[in-house]
DNA sequence: CGTCATATTGATGGGCATCAATATATGTGG
DNA sequence: CCACATATATTGATGCCCATCAATATGACG
């Protein structure tokens, strides 16, 4: 992979958007790329920050493990995104693991030292950050909601209406893009109980389940019971 | 309420530190006072921003409402806090709900143009946007991982023991800053639940539980209810 | 002192987790 | 290419946590 290769990743990325191109080429000479296998960590929670991320291919999870050894994914993060960008400037350390979702994954670390110099030259860097905080931040807004207010089913119903979906004439085929027992934990919830809403609509002709996609058969209903 | 006061209010605040000022007096005479009864709105999801917003005493606390009418408290903000700067720098409308939880409550509201236009001329503002969101988005973080995999006994337990406490020997008195109805919505619970737990601790001697104030008699215990 | 919000307590039920067993993919080496 | 091992997914039985509905008690405040 070529030094243009990666100018040409962070380039795309929001959070350095406006960026003169010398700016974004010194953040390039100052990145290292991670190949990573599905399961492999990119971080551990606690871990000194050493810089931030971009994914550039597959997919990173973000997660928490709780005392009692259950993990929470805060969120997945796909190509294209950064993220470790928070704790790089206001705290020492990582405050979540991360690690890849498919194999092959690819993720740009980028030099801590390198990035928080120019982020005292550059305004622009200034701007992208807050856009970027700002997004994460509206994000777990969501989620809390979500989680706190939503039923399962309601959960899986607004994930699966999410989706970017193919197909037409009211039958909308969604490709999961993890495995079941993953989904499940994203949204909380257990595989079984997955597995169970996903036979009742079933059931109902509301979607038909297969292994890695979902068809929408009805929207409405679905729809519906999105809101609880 | 004076100028000077304006300006040492605003000048205390984490988001304004290291501004010069000058640009704090300008910010002031941007700013204007409220002065709310508790239960009064601030500002209303889907209202286009004006302006963020600084609490001087009492307290806001900012929530959404789902859709089948159950309201979701995202956070309160107390005395020297801030909220709405994320929405103000890239949205057009206020997220969520904001309502005052005391009588009296004051806040400060703080004039978007004046405001975007010192972010775009003075870097140290920039700092303290990223240094601030940084923090929103710890505190969404704790919430979501709170929120998905702690029972509601561990997550009232965390709360009593996160709360500032006084007295000594084993017997921490702790107020609550808010009446009981509204702490279990924060902690997404019924108050129904939350008067049982207390009670159940109560007769196991855990703590001790009055109105507005409860005494924790058991700290390992309540420690280790913590971690569910 | 009466009125209203807040708080407690009880009875009941449902949603979802847990435990356990089986089925179906996925991948590996012979 | 098939048999085996492993991970993922489904399905059932059971139970608990917590919401809901309902009634009463208690405090706050004019």
């Amino acid at each position: 992979m070529s030094h243009a290769d990666i100018v040409e990743t962070l380039g795309a990325l929001a959070l350095f958007q406006g960026l003169a191109a010398d700016s974004v080429a010194a953040l390039a000479a100052a990145s290292r790329l991670h190949s990573l296998q599905r399961g492999e960590r990119v971080v551990h929670e606690g871990e000194p920050c050493r810089g931030l991320f971009a994914v550039r291919k597959g997919g990173v999870r973000l997660f928490r493990i709780a005392p009692d050894g259950k993990e929470q994914i805060l969120h997945r993060v796909g190509p294209g995104r950064t993220f470790a960008e928070a704790a790089l400037l206001t705290m020492s350390c990582y405050p979540a693991h991360a690690e890849a979702t498919e194999t092959p994954t690819e993720v740009l670390e980028i030099g801590g030292d390198v990035f928080l110099r120019m982020f005292e030259e550059d305004r622009r860097l200034a701007r992208g950050m807050v856009a970027s905080l700002s997004s994460w931040l509206h994000r777990m807004v969501e989620r809390v909601e979500e989680l706190s207010v939503l039923s399962a089913g309601a959960r899986l119903a607004r994930y699966l209406l999410d989706l970017p979906a193919a197909g037409e004439d009211g039958r909308a085929t969604v490709e999961l893009p993890v495995p079941k027992k993953e989904l499940a934990a994203y949204l909380g919830i257990t595989p079984e109980t997955l597995s169970r809403l996903l036979r009742k609509w079933q059931d109902r002709e509301l979607v038909e389940s297969t292994r890695r996609t979902v068809v929408i058969l009805d929207f409405d209903t679905l729809m519906t019971l999105a809101e609880d």
